[in-house]
DNA sequence: TAAAAATACTCCATAGGTATTTTAT
DNA sequence: ATAAAATACCTATGGAGTATTTTTA
């Protein structure tokens, strides 16, 4: 089962037809009528009620739908997050500080950094002093 | 963007790496290769980090593999809807009732319902008695 | 140099198109 | 009789395989 056999599904449903349907879509019929068939053969279960003039969706088709909408809109969603988080707009950022820098920069970066980044979630993590010692070690 | 994308997607995450990948999909490297690279120009973003040797998600791909992991559960979850509801597991019943059934009948049948199929949702509705006189109207 | 990914090509499976038949109103 | 879905058949896009090159640890 792939994206595209949900999406013909749903706008089967939505348009109730494989006609309308496929002038929405931009696809011809018989492949409406073959991408439905197939997904109905493969997951086991007859989603609309055929009767050659007109089509309607089964009791199992109904739940079907639904899930099959949150499906694309959870693709949708995905490909979204990763977009506005290429763009900057959500994430994490993680700053290490140490000494000096506590009290005569961080507070005024912070609270620069909340009013321009307001999606990326920050972490602050004091780094010891002893690193570049144990480090050193062995 | 299909599911096979996702899938392959996160195969290669979870398995850090095409090759292990592509032998843990039963699919040849380079199509694992070029599905992934198809993805992200499809979503205009960078999802790995190439350094020929070995791959690592960059921080967008980390966001998008929580998505895509999401977006292939609700896939799944929709076909085991539709499933559970062919077999009866799942669904709505409505019964319309009226007169002498209400106290005659009804509350058994409920009884004997409930404890047989606890995942079905029941409706019931009291039939008006005028609606036969009504609807012959006209 | 030895692993892992990318590139180049070839092939074939299948998504999609056209023509036609079937079905129900 | 007509509008819509199914069926049959054909075409072509692109998914996947083999062989090879490129890359970096």
């Amino acid at each position: 089962m792939e994206l595209r056999h949900l999406r013909y599904f749903v706008a089967v449903a939505d348009w109730n037809g494989f006609r309308e349907a496929s002038r929405r879509l931009h696809v011809a019929q018989p492949a409406i009528s073959k991408t439905l068939s197939d997904l109905e053969l493969d997951i086991g279960v007859k989603l609309f009620q055929r009767s050659g003039r007109s089509v309607a969706l089964t009791p199992e088709g109904s739940l079907f739908y639904q899930e099959a909408k949150q499906t694309i809109a959870q693709s949708e969603h995905a490909v979204e997050v990763a977009q506005r988080a290429a763009r900057g707009e959500i994430g994490n950022l993680s700053v290490g500080f140490c000494g000096a820098a506590t009290y005569a920069y961080l507070p005024d970066l912070v609270r620069q950094y909340k009013t321009k980044f307001p999606g990326i979630r920050l972490s602050l993590k004091e780094l010891s002093l002893h690193y570049s010692r144990t480090s050193r070690k062995r």
